[in-house]
DNA sequence: CATATATTGAGAATGATTCACAATCGCAAT
DNA sequence: ATTGCGATTGTGAATCATTCTCAATATATG
């Protein structure tokens, strides 16, 4: 069993919910890839998949994920509502250029010990965290001038 | 002239487009706060300015103000868009509680000058960092037993 | 196996966002 | 100041995503 099957399964029992055979597959799909998703395109790869899960589902589940630490609202550089899971990276953060949108991605071990201070002067258990820089690149700084 | 205004109307003139009454109206009212906010309650502050703008006008200018790198998209708790400004405050960071939606905020000062090395790395120019933790907070751990 | 509760799909209802269009506006060139 | 032209606006209609309703199933429990 998977590390988020047996997450997903204690949040539901907890709740006196079932996993279904609905859900099982709509978990399935989501993490089989690491890409954030949107409603529509996670229904259409399941369509493909030969499922005929409605999108009613879909939405009916999504609160759950997210309660329960699974999944997590995002937005796409446009602003539309997409989501990511919250397993199986080791986190990794982004500097982001404002003014041509280009992602690069880093990681920062050494912002993880700082990090577990604040929780704990918090009484937070933390389990995931994210970093954003938001600045120019080097390539549109150049063409600046 | 606030450095927003200078800077959006920099990128207007840059379009041949024109930085009219309701933009002005609209810019200071966005940057007259340093939440966040949702299409809807502008509109509603706007009104209770006495302003008659439509609810299209805002919508109109909001990727304006995406593509010049005044406000960001974002997404609340529950995955509704909506946009923060990119002026004015100094960086502030999040624990935020997967159980309940509590969020703590908290500067680390020290995290800026990792953070400043890994752009420099990069050849990046930053103006602003955010960081946000995922976790559960006390209370809703203790309340999980 | 019977019961109570949770879950599902379908389609209707809602609410947010975009579009179409006719009426203004603002700027630049006279 | 006047004209001309593209940009901008408000209105209301159209579209699109999301939520809701309901009747039919499925699941867990005793």
């Amino acid at each position: 069993m998977k590390k988020w099957e047996a997450q997903f399964t204690a949040y539901l029992k907890d709740r006196s919910l079932t996993y279904t055979p609905e859900r099982k597959t709509i978990l399935e799909e989501i993490f089989s890839s690491h890409d954030h998703f949107d409603v529509e395109s996670l229904h259409d790869r399941l369509r493909e998949r030969g499922s005929r899960i409605s999108v009613a589902t879909i939405y009916r589940l999504i609160p759950l994920l997210v309660e329960s630490g699974m999944i997590r609202p995002a937005t796409d550089r446009r602003g539309r509502p997409t989501y990511e899971h919250l397993f199986g990276h080791r986190p990794h953060h982004h500097l982001i250029c404002s003014r041509c949108g280009k992602v690069v991605e880093f990681r920062l071990d050494a912002a993880e010990k700082l990090l577990d201070r604040v929780c704990e002067r918090n009484g937070f258990s933390p389990f995931d965290y994210r970093i954003g820089v938001r600045g120019v690149c080097a390539a549109c700084r150049r063409e600046e001038r």
